[in-house]
Formats: structure tokens, C-alpha cells, sequence
DNA sequence: TATTGAAGTTTGTATTACAAACTGCTTTTT
DNA sequence: AAAAAGCAGTTTGTAATACAAACTTCAATA
């Protein structure tokens, strides 16, 4: 069994999902991918270094890959949710689905 | 309109419940009001220094109450679920599903 | 050729999360 | 009766996190 009586199961959200601006983020991706990086800055609307470093932390859990390539001659990183994300996200999901609808 | 096209609500997202230990209490106390520090502590399964900060930081926002009393002759503090915090929760609730379901 | 601008990264700081150590009271053991 | 153990909770110290300011690099424009 996945859940007792006795405890909340609020070990299986996964932190690196979990903090709000990866799950915008990770949410986005869900619906778009890949994404680009000023697309995300649009719709994150953070500041870029700090979605630089949300961005890193979701690519060394695995759950993003970064293709840094060129539109035209502009630098543009377009950020692609790999399966493993994929994945983390589903099981995000239904964890939170689990908390929220106790 | 709560949203548009070009951004996230993920500032909708309110942090005092978001992180992970506090969106334990707050969803058992959604749905066992009031509950005891001890209860509370069985089911989050984190250490009491660590439930006792986290309370006092959801009692300053005012979600919940912290009614200290006696059990017999044993101090027992009753965590109550306040108004605010219920309105607070029902928000919370309704930010995060329409994030998750997207 | 200087200046502006877009696309990111690195760095510094303030906040947060967590558990170890502590306090105070009660019950049990010797 | 004194010491030891246990329950209930708080305070404190440290490691990790989040965020934006400052920086870097290259391209387009004045």
C-alpha cells in the first residue's frame, strides 16, 4: 500500500517538482514542449537569472534536457521535458491529487 | 479575469501553504479540526522542533489557532483550523488545480 | 566604432527547513 | 525520597534554497 492511517504521505511530493516556480515551469512544459527560455521568462514572469537556475536544477534531476541552438543568429535555448520528467510529473500529480482531495 | 494567455498564476500560489510540511497540517486539519500536536506529529513523521516552527509560522499568518491546555495532567496543545485559514485553504486548493489540470 | 539589446550565467545575500539540544513538568523506578 | 526516564513542546544553530543584481557574450543598430 502507498498510504496508512497513520501518516501523510507528503514524503512522495517531490521537492524538486514541488517549488513554485519549477512547478510553473513543469506545468508549462506539460502543455508545451520543448519551451523556449523567453517563453518561460514571459510566463514565469521571474527574472532570468533566477529561472537560469531553476532550470539547472531541473536538469540535473533529469527531468529536463537544455538544447542551446541558434534561431537564426540569435542564441536560443529551447528547454524539452524529457520521459523521466514526464514521469515525475504524473506521479507529482497524483500525489498532490491525493493530498487535496484528502 | 485570474489569468491570461501570457502568464502562469503560479503567484497565486500561496507559499505559507505550499511548503511541503505545512500542506501536511493544512490538509489534515481540512479535514480533522482541531487536531493535537502530537496527532499532528504521528502523521506529518517529522521531528517536533521542526512541527512547532512550522505552526508558529502558520499561526503568524493567522490560519491557525494554538490553544494550549492540559489532557489530565499533560500539557496538550489543539491546533485549530481558524476561518481565515480555511478561506485560505479553499484558495490554495482552487490556485494549485488549476495549475495541475491545466 | 561606440551603443544598445537580447540571451543567458555566475555570484552574493536573505530566507527557509530541519533536527539537535534544551526546558519544564510528570510518572516511574530504586 | 531522590534519581531516572518520558512526554510535550521551544529555542538555537546549520545547511540548503530562492531570488535578483551584476556580469558575460555576441549581434544589430546608430
Amino acid at each position: 500500500m502507498s498510504s496508512n492511517k497513520t501518516t501523510l504521505n507528503i514524503d512522495e511530493i517531490d521537492e524538486v517538482i514541488h517549488g513554485r516556480l519549477r512547478l510553473g515551469i513543469m506545468a508549462y512544459l506539460s502543455a508545451v514542449n520543448p519551451a523556449s527560455f523567453p517563453e518561460l521568462l514571459e510566463r514565469t514572469a521571474t527574472s532570468n537569472g533566477n529561472l537560469s537556475t531553476h532550470l539547472t536544477k531541473l536538469e540535473l534531476a533529469g527531468y529536463i534536457s537544455q538544447e542551446k541552438g541558434y534561431l537564426g543568429k540569435k542564441p536560443q535555448t529551447l528547454v524539452h521535458l524529457t520521459i523521466s520528467g514526464r514521469k515525475a510529473w504524473i506521479t507529482y500529480l497524483e500525489a498532490m491529487r491525493g493530498l487535496l482531495d484528502g
